[in-house]
RNA sequence: GGAACGGUGGCCGAGUGGAUUAGGCACUGGAUUGUCAAUUCAGACGACGCGAGUUCAAUUCUCGCCCGUUCCGCCA
């Protein structure tokens, strides 16, 4: 039934809903937000009032404000008002300690309905375990995001931006724009697309990144360029990936590694600093090789131990034929110890082989320090044989030891992988710890087996170091292309608690490298020409050394706050397969625009 | 491209080869002067993701598809 609305005239909020205290008693206040709940008690009404800021109780009695109590009978949820009346301070055992502005309440003189509101799908004010499948809660946005968790968050994302602005005016770069509207480049993800209308059969593409125009800046002397970029990727998603996304990308001339490493700590520094956290300067390193070998991930979680142990030399002449093949064709035995983990169970360590296998590992062999020894190699290895890759491990009594063999890739995929899992599952992981570290010396090249070639593993611009130079001429002069897999390039990550932030590269600012670069990847000049033109052409005008780093923005506040879903982090994220439930984009456009864009659809 | 898990009223959630198909929240009306996820009484609404198959009978079993989440591949 509908309800008579009240105009807001010239009525102005004196205070948010967050902000009154005891000390505020006696006050006239003007609020105005959504109705959270109305509690009835016949003469005397209560309702939670919502804003972005928090909830105020406000009274309403019959005796005081008889009209403005039979008005606030009429409200129900999420209808939109304003109350005018006087603050009060609570009578003892009438407070909520629960709520920030538990010690008041106010009494209301006056309430303007200022609108309705249809029954919500969902409660807002459900608990977690309570809440609305995500999916109801991506279609009705607009009433998610109107909950405090999403109010914070949203806030706090818009906090780290305004503090990464200030810090990188303070260090004296320049906020320069790049085009959304570009142009597909080889390599790396796939592109969003745009088609022209002016030039049939042609098409935009929508930055990946905003790469090749940083480099530009470089060579017009701009000298110090950032920018808080949207970049664009058309691939599949993650928990932590989405189609589009946001990153401070971040590029300067004359640019050491070190240098780069002063300015991300200092950033990251100072944007944790929000959340009450001291990241500890200069940061840790290890170079990507070291990464893999202990933590079987270049990005590894280092707020726990749990490192990987090679538990090869313990197994020499081992007939035990899972371990004998990994060992003689070159791949690895390693393992991890579990702390406490003697008492997992048949059923959990089935669960985690069942993990591991995810990644390619054919089993999981385990060993567990109880009261008495168990393993499932007691059988192959015997009892002498599994007590000295125990003790080769590391591991002591009440300890659990599990192993992978294979192809060192395998092993280091699974057991890093298994890493966080157990460290997860056991409750290894401190709270309130924050472990940055960099990952250094990324190899230039990755060999890709199905296409039988290398591509760049950070992008083709990426400098090698420049002692394997004189290697990386003769891997591509000399023909030894098995050299390229052993390239080191200036490329770093920024990597906090698991999440990789940040990653950056030192870039080729010589023609020659860069040649050398495309050969390797199997570009033949005409092609490089076609593709890079312009940007070859700009190499030969007094390029100066140049490099530079993006951080993701989303990642940060995910290392910040812990919070393990990209969406809950963006206001209007996409699903799993890349729709707006809102919009219910993407959708289909007018046969009109098609024949204006020179497309047409084909079924298939 | 592959895999796992899930889809039951507006929301959460139990359940079953067959019967009037739990319960809670939300909703509507009443009672109610200190609640804060108020309480209480009454009421109304109304669902088994879509399609095919098996069966006398399918929300339940089988297959395919769609949607959501997570993971592998992919993401320079």
């Amino acid at each position: 039934m509908p309800i008579n609305l009240d105009h807001l005239g010239e009525l102005e909020r004196t205070h948010s809903c967050g902000e009154l205290r005891a000390s505020d008693a006696g006050r006239e206040v003007v609020l105005m937000g959504w109705i959270a709940v109305r509690r009835d008690f016949g003469p005397l009404t209560f309702i939670d009032l919502r804003d972005r800021d928090g909830l105020t109780q406000v009274v309403f009695d019959a005796e005081d404000a008889s009209a403005a109590h039979a008005r606030a009978k009429e409200v129900r949820g999420e209808y939109v008002v304003a109350v005018r009346g006087e603050v009060a301070a609570r009578d003892e055992g009438q407070r909520n300690p629960k709520l920030p502005t538990g010690d008041v309440e106010v009494r209301a003189r006056e309430i303007l309905v200022l609108n309705e509101a249809r029954t919500p799908p969902f409660q807002l004010d459900a608990p977690t375990e309570k809440l609305a499948a995500e999916e109801v809660r991506l279609k009705y946005r607009y009433l998610d995001l109107r909950r405090p968790f999403f109010q914070k968050t949203l806030r706090l994302r818009a906090r780290v931006v305004g503090e990464i602005h200030r810090y990188m005016d303070g260090e004296g770069f320049t906020e320069i724009e790049t085009p959304i509207l570009i142009k597909s480049t080889p390599e790396g993800a796939r592109d969003y697309v745009v088609p022209s209308r002016l030039y049939p059969g042609r098409f935009y593409a929508l930055p990946q990144s905003p790469q090749i125009f940083k480099q530009i800046c470089m060579i017009a002397g701009l000298d110090k360029y950032y920018q808080i970029a949207r970049c664009f990727r058309d691939e599949d998603l993650r928990a932590d990936r989405q189609p589009e996304f946001t990153q401070l990308d971040v590029e300067f001339s004359f640019a050491t590694r070190e240098q780069v490493y002063r300015l991300i700590e200092g950033l990251l520094a100072r944007v944790f600093r929000l959340v009450g956290a001291e990241l500890q300067a200069p940061f840790q390193r290890l170079t990507y090789a070291e990464a893999l070998r202990r933590y079987g991930s270049d990005k590894p979680d280092l707020r726990f131990g749990m490192e990987l142990q090679d538990l090869a030399p313990a197994l020499e002449g081992t007939t035990f034929a899972p371990f004998a093949a990994a060992i003689e064709k070159g791949g690895e035995v390693k393992g991890l110890v579990v702390r406490g983990g003697a008492h997992l169970s048949r059923k959990a360590l089935d669960e985690l082989q069942e993990f591991a296998k995810r990644y390619g590992a054919g089993a999981l062999a385990w060993v567990k320090l109880g009261d008495e020894l168990s393993s499932s190699l007691l059988k192959a290895l015997g009892e002498e044989a599994v007590t000295r890759v125990a003790s080769r491990a590391g591991a002591e009594k009440g300890d659990a030891l599990l192993i992978i063999a294979g192809r060192a890739s395998v092993v280091a995929a699974s057991l890093g992988a298994l890493r966080n899992e157990v460290a997860r599952r056991e409750k290894l992981i401190p709270p309130n710890v924050f472990a940055p570290l960099w990952v250094t010396e990324f190899p230039m090249f990755e060999f890709n087996e199905t296409e039988g070639r290398f591509y760049a593993m950070h992008h083709p611009f990426t400098s090698p170091l420049d002692e394997d130079l004189p290697l990386f001429e003769r891997a591509v002069e000399g023909g030894e292309t098995g050299l390229l897999g052993g390239l080191r390039a200036k490329a770093y990550d920024a990597v906090v608690n698991g999440v990789e932030v940040a990653g950056g590269s030192i870039r080729i600012h010589r023609r020659d490298v860069q040649r050398l670069v495309f050969k390797a990847l199997g570009l033949t000049e005409e092609k490089a020409r076609e593709r890079f033109g312009f940007f070859l052409d700009a190499l030969e005008y007094g390029t100066p050394p140049h490099g530079g780093i993006a951080a993701g923005i989303e990642r940060m506040l995910m290392a910040l706050t812990g919070i393990e879903n990209i969406r809950d982090l963006m206001a209007f994220p996409k699903t799993a397969s890349a729709a707006d439930l809102m919009i219910d984009a993407p959708g289909a456009i007018d046969p009109h625009q098609l024949d204006e864009l020179h497309i047409r659809i084909v079924e298939d």
